[in-house]
DNA sequence: TATAAATAGGATAAAACTATCCGAAATAAT
DNA sequence: ATTATTTCGGATAGTTTTATCCTATTTATA
C-alpha cells in the first residue's frame, strides 16, 4: 500500500516518539536497529522529515533525533505520509487516468473513492501517541 | 495503489469484456490504442492473464483476446489483481513486517486490516460485466 | 583546542518496475 | 503453399525505487 521509504518513515516516528516520551533522543543507527532497517536509506528518509518539520534532529556527539513530547500527539499519521510518498495516495485515479472525477470517472471510481476515503480518514485520525502507547505496552511491535 | 501493470490489466480485461458482448475479439493494438497503454507491455500483461485463464487469446490472423460471453460476469476485480500484482495487497503489513497478525501486530493492524478488508471485498464483489456495462452507457471511461 | 560522535547531503550502485525490440509460432485468407 | 496478420516469449533498455558509500558539518566532552 505505500513504499519502503513510508513503510521505515512511520516505524522510525513511532520508535523516536516512544523514547520522546523518556526524554531519550535516538540515534539513527539505533532506530534502524530497533524498526530492522537500513540505516543510510533510512537517513534520508528521517532527512525528509525533519526538513518538513515533523521530527527534530539535533547534530554532534550525543545528538540524534526527537520529537517534543507535546506535539506526540498532534502528529499524524498523515502527515508521515504526505512527507514521503505524497498525496497522490488521496487524489490520484485508481486506474491511473489523468483526469477522472465525477464528471469523468474511471471504471472502478466510485469503488475506489470509498476505499481512498476511509484510508484518509484513518490516516487523518491516528496520531503517533496512540501508537507508540500501543508498543509501550506489548500490544503491538516494530519488527519481528 | 496498484502497479501500472495491474492498472493496465484491469482497463484491458474491461475493454475485451466490453467487445465479447458484442461478439467482437479484439487485438493487441486496437486495445492499447482505446486504453492509452504501451503496447508491448499490455502484451506481457495480456499474456499473464492469458495463462491464469482470465481471457482466451486467439493466435494468428484474425486473432486477438476476447472472453466467453457468460463468464464476463463472473471475472471479479480481484482475480486480476491477483494474477498481476499477487495477494500481498491483501496478507502483506501495512508497515512491512513478515510476521503480522493478531497475536504479533504491528502498530498500524487493526487500521489497516480495516481498509484493507473493505479493499478486498470491493475486488473480490465487482465483475467485469458491472464495470464493461458503465463503459458501454458512457456512465464511465477507459481513457482521457 | 582536539577528538569523537552524529546528522546532512551529494554521488553512486543495486534492484524492481516499466517499456521496447525482435524473431518464432500460429492461423486465416489468397 | 504462400502471405499477411497476430500472439508468444526471450532479450534488452530505460526509469524509478531502494540502498550504500563517503565526505562535510556540527557539537559535546575531555
Amino acid at each position: 500500500m505505500f513504499s519502503k521509504a513510508c513503510e521505515y518513515g512511520i516505524k522510525a516516528s513511532i520508535y523516536i516518539a516512544l523514547n520522546s516520551y523518556d526524554g531519550n533522543r535516538v540515534s539513527l543507527k539505533e532506530i534502524a536497529k530497533e524498526i530492522d532497517s537500513p540505516e543510510a536509506f533510512t537517513a534520508k528518509i528521517l532527512q525528509a522529515l525533519v526538513r518538513d518539520r515533523i521530527i527534530n534532529s539535533v547534530k554532534g556527539a550525543y545528538g540524534g533525533f526527537e520529537i517534543p513530547k507535546e506535539q506526540i500527539s498532534s502528529i499524524k499519521l498523515s502527515q508521515i505520509v504526505n512527507s514521503i510518498d505524497g498525496d497522490s495516495i488521496y487524489h490520484g485515479c485508481g486506474l491511473g487516468l489523468n483526469v477522472c472525477d465525477e464528471n469523468h470517472p474511471c471504471p472502478v471510481h466510485e469503488q475506489f473513492a470509498t476505499i481512498r476515503n476511509d484510508l484518509k480518514k484513518m490516516l487523518q485520525s491516528t496520531n503517533l501517541e496512540q501508537l507508540a502507547l500501543d508498543i509501550k505496552s506489548g500490544a503491538s511491535f516494530l519488527k519481528v
